[in-house]
RNA sequence: GGAGGGGUUCCCGAGCGGCCAAAGGGGGUGGACUGUAAAUCCAUUGUCAGAGACUUCGAAGGUUCGAAUCCUUCUCCCUCCA
């Protein structure tokens, strides 16, 4: 087996999990937020500077580093890990969360997705088998199943039959992929905003004994108390002794409520992309930098962090940098959104340790402005 | 001194009798971003007020039902020739 999750212990006052991943690039510790890094990079950040903020495990995308620059040339390489030199585990996206975002450009049938490349417009048919062909040449520690996630709103019958055919694609995934020593394949559970769905998918994908399970189409556009109402029920039904994770969440209270459903692992672009954008996560909410009130501000980011941005600038300064579009203002507001998640995680951590993880989301999401 | 071109809303720059408060950029202001087609996208940007009203296109006059657009004078800038 490629990996295995040890269960620590479980939070007395909220159930939550915590645990550690074994993988064939080192131990993770759980719950933890991942880093996405699409095209084998993390936006703006070099790999020293992802392990000094203590990043345990990013992401990257299948269908991306198949257009570009080829799992071919990556395996080449040595690797998707020795490629980008990266040498802590990698998770890889199977390409499925591409057949939601590009649905313009694809048409989904049994067998596969037929995409047009959003590069050059060239055809691509991307299959289950194709999926796992592509990350085995990657060499990621954790593969995804190939599936099918459904836009928000979707009919019920819509739903069910993608499922099913989730199921059958997982199954497929699973008979064409061999590195199962080196490489951990898991499932994904999809049924929509459907109960009776959520059940069904899990039902079928756990007979086919995946080393571990994530929870797919969720944060597709739906209502927040819908999202954590699916998260509520969902969640149990996963296997207690695998490594659940929950796919795309990536703001403070969608984390904490997947950890209080007992989620592990979280991944999402948000962090690094609203950095790009200018925004900033700090422990009393969300901040613009491009908004005016930051013109004289010359306070940190965040007084409560201690990341290399809020140490070293103020925030007129990256105010400054993101006005004039200078590259180190993405850069400082990329290292403190990322260390600002990962800091969370941590506390997560430590507040199971201590029994007191809803005591301390409170504590938070007073500060956060989520709760007035 | 002669010949020509031009001064447009914060900036650049279209418009050249009504459909013009005036295209398009930039800048400003605000918002969005959730398994990355994203260092992106959206809204707004004369004033006051609800539809609407009012003041703008170098300045002053004039022609016209109506002028940023036509005419006259003034003023400033640029190019070429002497």
């Amino acid at each position: 087996m490629a990996i295995r999750y040890e269960l620590i212990k479980e939070c007395k006052q909220s159930g939550a999990r915590l645990g550690k991943i074994y993988t064939p690039h080192g131990v993770i510790d759980t719950p933890i937020f991942m880093p996405v890094g699409t095209k084998a990079t993390v936006k703006t950040m070099t790999p020293e500077e992802l392990q000094e903020m203590e990043a345990q495990i990013i992401l990257s995308n299948t269908f991306h580093l198949y257009l570009r620059p080829g799992h071919e040339l990556i395996k080449k390489a040595g690797g998707l890990h020795k490629f980008m030199n990266w040498n802590g585990p990698i998770l890889t996206d199977s390409g499925g969360f591409q057949v939601f975002s590009l649905d313009k450009l694809r048409t989904i049938n049994e067998e596969g997705v037929k995409f047009s490349s959003f590069i050059d417009g060239s055809k691509h048919l991307f299959t289950p088998e194709k999926s796992i062909e592509v990350q085995n040449a990657l060499g990621s520690d954790i593969i995804m199943a190939f599936d099918e996630c459904p836009a928000y709103p979707s009919d019920k019958e819509y739903v069910r039959n993608s499922l099913e055919m989730t199921t059958r694609w997982a199954k497929r995934c699973k008979e064409a992929h061999k590195q199962t020593d080196t490489q951990a394949l898991f499932g994904i559970i999809q049924g929509g905003m459907y109960r009776d769905l959520r059940e069904q998918s899990a039902k079928e994908l756990i007979e086919l004994d995946f080393p571990g399970y994530a929870i797919g189409g969720l944060s597709v556009g739906e209502p927040k108390e819908l999202m954590i109402e699916v998260l509520k029920y969902t969640a149990p039904m996963m296997p207690k002794d695998k490594p659940r994770y929950l796919m795309g969440v990536g703001t403070p209270n969608y984390i904490f409520e997947a950890a209080i459903s007992g989620i592990d692992m979280f991944d999402c672009v948000l962090p690094t992309r609203i950095a790009r954008n200018g925004t900033a996560m700090t422990s009393s909410g969300r901040i613009n930098l491009k908004n005016a009130k930051f013109k004289e501000d010359f306070t940190p980011l965040d007084d409560e962090c201690d990341c290399y941005a809020c140490k070293n600038y103020t925030k007129a300064y990256i105010r400054h940098l993101v006005k004039e579009n200078e590259i180190l203002g993405a850069r400082l507001l990329t290292i403190h959104n990322l260390n600002f998640l990962l800091r969370l995680s941590e506390n997560i951590r430590t507040a199971i340790k201590n029994d007191r993880l809803l005591d301390y989301k409170e504590e938070f999401y007073k500060k956060y402005g989520y709760i007035k």
